[in-house]
DNA sequence: TGCCGCGGTCTGTGATCACACTTACGCTGG
DNA sequence: CCAGCGTAAGTGTGATCACAGACCGCGGCA
């Protein structure tokens, strides 16, 4: 894992956000961005080696994604990326579907002037990747990050912001290495439908529909995964 | 605030759970029991002495209980209990609502054996705190949250523990605040009648009938808590 | 040839030190 | 007597050091 130092401590905008702040965005952005696939052995002091820093704002970071549930301390004291089981992972798609659809709903009701231009924005991205003959991936994945979270943006209920991205730290590692390995998901998932109803419902401020479409999305796509067989039993 | 070590180092369980973790649950513990009032400063090297420890586990469970919203840094670096304005307060009880309205309902549906009888017992607790002359405030909030949170785990879904434990610790200082000064709220609250009426819904696998007691229960108590006026604008 | 034991390295954890910054108290000059 | 400035204490943050435990591999013995 060779990589070039990430955080730059000489940058102006180290003397507002502490580096070990800054390592947890980087260290969250692998993990949704399944750069860390399950499983996956953390050493401190080689993140810290990477990054440029000490092992102490490492060591913050580490603790707090642990603490979300998005990192894994075994009992021989190693971190590593939680290997995800088959029933761990509808359990979670469950949640996702109740708290994700929540928000929709919320959005529908909520939204404000320009939130529909965004909306539309990034739903525009990512179609667009998913047309192409060769998708980038990392694009597309980020579009439809994106799109999710400017959603429930316009929910207007701040307090739902952390726990969905705390609910996506823990499905990026499996949601992404899956994404790495084959690319027709983008293809045959059938997103673009949905995110496409949920706008249109959220235009009409028709909140039961949006829930439906963010469900549908979850379901459809949690569904593509577990049949890969590639989870855990 | 000249406290005995709450945490001891030499205890055999010490080899086992991380110091910060402890102060962790300490912090935690004192949030949810309203021992923290909302805008108390908090110093790092004080609560490291209180303890018996070093700054550093200190530091790490700081950061995480920052990280989840129950403690905030000032731009002056100083880490305090933030003071909740009367719309983040209707907010977080519209996201209580949702969120721990579906744990009842899903709980509702896959409770087992066993997990009924816990929940009588708890709400037996509750009740006897309530009926009492002069009830011991603690007692009849620990017995409140054991309820409570003995309902949601019958729900059988371990991600959405993690996630209203933090939604408590965040009102925990305003809502156990306000039981420190006025003890009728146990009394005029009819928390015992939701409860009751939670527990029999349960029994009767009815989803939405929990879902809507635990609703109802929330609510009124925000109310009771919104009319006392102590929230910041 | 196969297995057991031991040493070195690497791990996370905790303590201590160093630094930039803020705040508040006290002294001094008007 | 009051205002203003300077110093000192206190703050969080980061780095470095120290330590117990785990894992891997090499070497010796049966």
């Amino acid at each position: 894992m060779t990589e070039v130092a990430v955080v730059d401590r000489n940058s102006p905008a180290c003397r507002k956000v502490t580096l070990g702040t800054q390592v947890y965005e980087a260290l969250s952005n692998r993990l949704v961005g399944g750069e860390l696939a399950p499983g996956e052995k953390i050493s401190l002091r080689h993140i810290a080696d990477g990054l440029g820093t000490s092992v102490m704002p490492v060591r913050e970071a580490v603790s707090r994604l642990v603490a979300d549930g998005a990192l894994e301390v075994s009992p021989n004291k190693a971190v590593s990326v939680p290997v995800m089981t088959r029933d761990m992972f509808c359990e979670l798609t469950t949640v996702r579907v109740a708290i994700e659809g929540f928000a929709a709903e919320q959005a529908a009701f909520n939204h404000r002037a320009g939130d529909l231009a965004t909306l539309s924005a990034h739903d525009a991205a990512f179609r667009h990747e998913c047309s192409v003959d060769h998708p980038d991936r990392v694009a597309a994945l980020s579009a439809n990050r994106d799109f999710h979270f400017a959603l429930y943006a316009a929910a207007d209920l701040p307090t739902l912001l952390p726990i969905i991205t705390g609910l996506w730290l823990k499905i990026g590692p499996v949601l992404n290495l899956d994404l790495r390995l084959s690319t027709q998901r983008l293809a045959i998932g059938g997103a673009e439908a949905q995110h496409a109803r949920c706008i249109e419902a959220v235009r009409r401020r028709d909140g039961a529909a949006a829930r439906a479409a963010i469900a549908k999305d979850i379901e459809t796509t949690a569904a593509l995964i577990a049949s890969t067989g590639r989870l855990a039993p």
